[in-house]
DNA sequence: TTAGCAAATGTTAGCGCATACATTTGCCCT
DNA sequence: AGGGCAAATGTATGCGCTAACATTTGCTAA
């Protein structure tokens, strides 16, 4: 008890007793153990992220944030990948709350309706992030992939006379990808055109994906004059297929992708595309669940974080 | 105590009673608390992975790697970003201990003493990943950055007459850095050749670091014929910049990386670069670790997960 | 019918910590 | 010198689980 209260109130403690104390923590290599103190606490210092997977930059800096905001207050990131399954999300989420994880961070908003039962059966702190869900579980740190999108493509449409195709990745278990595809059908039904299904493809979310998507699009006699890629890495892959096969962009096809990774500003032609605060996701993130550890509900608890498009060379 | 049973022996339970027991477990809601359990069987099954940043495919992949091996097991990744920094490093190993964590993968070789005597006095299974230590502190699972970046390099001198260049990140505190370019010096000087400083940057891991150091490259007066670089992102970054101020790659300047991510396969011109297999060095240092967390101490705890070199159009 | 015994179920204790309460120490003041 | 009191230190208890041991149940066989 003694080394308790050194520990936790050493002002508690005689200066005396408390170098003893400490000298003898030193020579034993005494660690106080976290487990048992998560027991009597009902706290663990622990927040889960799940997450897709994490071989994806965008992803990953939404880690990242949330990695160091909390590192400032001792809390510790345990990750589990769903590998875009809802279902695995849910075993994930099954499995964090029996470690008693203090908040859980989802990406994205397509939880299955056991997966949103458990966590609201257990009250604890989450947050969604990635994008805005109709009806939050609970905090919400993201952007509107529809609006996002949608602005993109109205943007496309005026430069590219109405004639715009897309590539995204798996909608399945996907809002993200599900809602750029719908900003996308959205802004053409906005002006007016109808969406052409062959003009909508559907490939892996991979720059080979995206080189195999545009060949596909390019091949059809009567091909699109710009797409809209469902990411970047899709849209990069796009655009280097296009310079192999020896194709202009933009002047023979204009490509324009989502999430503004390093390479859109680095590669030639310049990537146009939507600018995500990737990294500050994750910081408002943690921030939202760390008020709510405190006790304080934040003010606002969905934060729409906003975007920009980023208009450059290859659209 | 029935509960218990009927949860992990439930043959030892009579049916009838087995019946009752899960049906109120489901009407209440009840959820083993892995806390509870974890002190008193000394295991959490948790595994801890200090990583320098999430913000980076390679590292990213070998942590997706870990994540789904462990995943079998029931085991969950706690995740600690270091930033490049063994201080913070030991200070994330500090934590992890305290949480009683089974064990503890390190990214690279460069941890403080103090560090090591750490996780030597606890015990527990540690996989050093991503480089092969000289003296280990436990299990290892990657490839020698100094033999691979070396190899690549021999291939370069052959190829550009011995005038190689050199773009690295910060060496300090990371060893795949440090024996990257030590791989390069060797070879350098194995081919009886005398490292010119002038040759040798340093700047910051991102595209934009690449640029900003094959530009300065380019404009010394005694400019090399060939580049090699620490990654294939700073590689990479380098291309695009001199795609930008109209040089051609390779044949004013060849350009080498490090790392095979996904885009130097697909960019153009395709990047040359030592190929490892970062997927699968996640994949053996989890199991490493679950074999020793099994018992069986691994026959060869050290393993050498080997690279290759891809030669593509670059250099 | 009942002793005997295995199977089923129940009870105790302890993992390491921290809250609440109990006891001891040390010092001041009369 | 000794009572009184605050500060310092110590003890008991329980968090939820499970290993180990204790008791009860239910069935078999004489």
């Amino acid at each position: 008890m003694t080394v308790t209260r050194v520990l936790h109130a050493p002002e508690k403690v005689t200066p005396a007793t408390r170098e003893r104390v400490l000298r003898i923590i030193e020579a034993v290599g005494y660690v106080p153990d976290l487990v048992a103190r998560s027991l009597t606490s009902a706290r663990t210092g622990v927040v889960a992220a799940v997450v897709p997977t994490l071989s994806n930059s965008l992803i990953a800096e939404v880690t990242q944030g949330m990695s160091q905001t909390f590192a400032r207050h001792g809390r510790q990131l345990m990750i589990g990948a769903s590998n875009f399954s809802s279902q695995t999300e849910e075993e994930i989420v099954r499995s964090f709350l029996a470690r008693r994880v203090d908040a859980i961070y989802l990406t994205g908003t397509s939880q299955t309706p056991e997966t949103i039962r458990m966590l609201r059966a257990a009250g604890l702190p989450v947050v969604q992030g990635g994008n805005i869900p109709e009806t939050p579980i609970d905090m919400v740190a993201g952007t509107s992939n529809t609006i996002a999108s949608r602005a993109l493509v109205e943007g496309l449409i005026k430069r590219y006379r109405g004639e715009i195709g897309y590539i995204g990745h798996d909608p399945v278990d996907n809002d993200r990808a599900r809602d750029r595809k719908r900003g996308y059908i959205a802004a053409l039904e906005a002006a007016g055109l109808q969406p052409q299904p062959g003009w909508m493809l559907e490939r892996p979310l991979s720059m080979a994906g995206g080189a195999d998507g545009i060949m596909a699009l390019l091949a059809q006699p009567d091909r699109p004059r710009a797409v809209f890629c469902g990411t970047d890495v899709i849209a990069t892959g796009a655009i280097f297929a296009c310079l192999r096969a020896g194709l202009r962009v933009p002047d023979d096809i204009a490509i324009a992708g989502y999430d503004d990774l390093e390479i859109a500003g680095q590669m030639t032609p310049s990537l146009t595309t939507v600018r995500i605060p990737r990294f500050d996701i994750g910081v408002r993130a943690a921030e939202l669940i760390d008020m709510a550890l405190a006790g304080e509900r934040p003010v606002e608890p969905v934060a729409d974080m906003g975007f920009q498009i980023m208009w450059r060379d290859s659209a």
